[in-house]
DNA sequence: CTGAAAGCGCTTACAG
DNA sequence: CTGAAAGCGCTTACAG
């Protein structure tokens, strides 16, 4: 007792019966004599004794934990509350399966470090791509991994919305009520996001770009303006002063989050600029806060809290070995009409 | 590697070396040749080898990680955006300290359970007492634990703010403004507040009590009308619609948390109630929606994310084994004046 | 029904 | 500078 924990030798020396038979009057009672099941479950009880979880799953070979990758730092990702939505999705499943949710933030601005350390049987990521590092990391630990928004294939389990067609139901949303002058936020690769092909934020751009051209625009015309943020509260304020300076003047603005949408409409509001009236806000995601924010943003929604849910009970059916015939998971989408959005004043 | 994971044997048998200088090569590397040093690392590289983490933290008898109890359900314990401020807080000083977080559900409604199984280096808990069941679990596993809004004893290090004064302040800052009947949203002793003495709940009503004594009334008065509600926004429309039916008409609804405040005006708002006009609502904890709802929220700001990494850091001293002089902290609170506050009409 | 022994994959005090 | 061995606290196939 006295500062040392008990472990199974203390309560077999105590009863006389072999570590063996400790253990199977735990984890597999029938086994073992009823009289010398109680006995030990006795003494243990006196003793305080409580199995080494880390001793136990070590020698199972398993963690009853699912990590979560945080991206960059832990303001940019989980204060993002689309990626909050993820983690209770997440959680949700954690706590059906008896399991913990491990959240991973980088190790020394390392993700991949924390990776080689993580202590979980399986991961999520976000946009994580096969050809990366930390992807490497996992296979090379044999850690099965899923990712949320990020380059579906058969080497990559993933969960996605039909970003293209997402996008591009939001932007001709916004042509469609006259909008001919448009600054789009666009977000940063950020850790996750590398430079090249189609992140979500290629996909994304590819929408947009699709229903300019039915219009006869494009991404470079002069009547758009192109701003790259981190998808936080903070870049989205400074991104709505740089589009109040911008000379493009535009009448919309359509962001790739609805947390930067937000930070614009209340920047705006500041600045006694008027939502609607005097530009238009429209964002991506359907946070919960879109629906409160004043006056309430027309958005595409796509459920954090159901891609978080997906994508860990597929996770969980990979670390059991259950046989899938499809990893690669869509998601749907849906746009959601609301105020933020009007028709651009005459001029 | 076929399917199997390099261990250190597959480099010992490869490279010729006993698996100890294996291990000095990735630990103690000034304790071994700079040769074979760098073979022994060559090879790991080849084979891809990497430490597995479990084994590790098993021999070093330690996790790195730093468990955070989650209360009842998910959705009700980080679906509480005070809660979810609170695990940022942690994460924080998790990520500073190349620890992760875990998230710990209660394991078949059993949160003693979930305790027994955690695998990590100490744990934070809501409103923990040390008479309670998962106490004991952490003092038998000897695992370190530090409770915010909890009971602050000599055994149970804390963060708390003077719940007391910071409810005698704003209920005085109602009285003031002329409220004479008042509705008191309170929260359930839930997994967490246990029925008897002092928790946050009662510490909290004390300071409500003391307020209207100094008006002549007290919290059994006819004119004060008293609900409890688990902390989340579905509750707190309940409330706010029992409210409504009441037959005492309260001018002013006092929540204990801002977000049954937040959705009492957002009920209020769709039953055509103007606040503060007809009704005035106040909160407590300043959650950042408080800000942002309309009207404005008058609260008590407590900061979620202080709390959280003052507890984290308390928490990561103890398991270093630092001496310190305190460890039941106190953190600041503070009245924060909105619009949602106004004084009753005349009658 | 029970026990001795090997194993999970590392670390490290000790000896050489 | 390097290695053999014990240890972290369990589980479980095997033997009796």
């Amino acid at each position: 007792m006295d500062g040392k924990r008990v472990t199974i030798n203390d309560i077999a020396r105590e009863t006389g019966y072999s570590k063996s038979t400790i253990s199977f009057a735990f984890n597999n009672p029938q086994r073992i004599g009823k009289e010398t099941r109680e006995l030990i479950l006795k003494v243990a009880d006196d003793l305080g004794y409580i199995p080494d979880p880390m001793a136990r799953n070590f020698s199972l070979q398993r963690y009853r934990s699912i990590g979560f990758l945080l991206p960059q730092k832990t303001e940019f990702s989980i204060g993002n509350p689309y990626v909050y939505e993820i983690m209770v999705g997440i959680c949700q499943v954690c706590q059906d399966t008896g399991y913990t949710l491990t959240l991973i933030p980088p190790l020394n601005e390392s993700l991949s470090d924390a990776v080689k350390n993580a202590t979980v049987d399986g991961l999520i990521g976000l946009g994580m791509k096969v050809d990366m590092d930390i992807v490497s990391v996992m296979k090379a630990r044999k850690i099965p991994y899923v990712s949320i928004d990020g380059m579906p294939s058969a080497d990559m389990p993933s969960v996605n919305i039909d970003d293209e067609t997402a996008a591009y139901e939001i932007m001709k949303e916004v042509l469609d009520a006259g909008h001919r002058r448009i600054a789009i936020l666009s977000l940063c690769r950020d850790a996750y996001f590398s430079e090249n092909e189609d992140g979500v934020v290629r996909r994304r751009l590819k929408g947009y770009s699709k229903a300019l051209a039915e219009v006869g625009m494009n991404l470079g015309s002069s009547d758009i303006f192109m701003l790259e943020s981190e998808c936080n509260f903070d870049e989205g304020r400074m991104a709505a002063e740089r589009i109040c300076q911008s000379s493009v003047h535009p009448t919309a603005v359509v962001a790739m989050a609805d947390v930067l949408a937000i930070a614009c409409i209340r920047h705006f509001k500041k600045k006694g600029i008027k939502v609607p009236q005097d530009v238009s806000v429209v964002g991506f995601d359907n946070i919960s806060e879109s629906a409160y924010v004043n006056p309430p943003l027309t958005t595409v929604s796509q459920p954090g809290f159901d891609k978080g849910k997906v994508a860990s009970e597929v996770l969980m059916k990979i670390i059991h070995g259950e046989e899938m015939n499809e990893v690669n998971i869509k998601s749907g989408h849906r746009l959601v009409k609301r105020e933020s959005l009007g028709s651009p004043a005459r001029e």
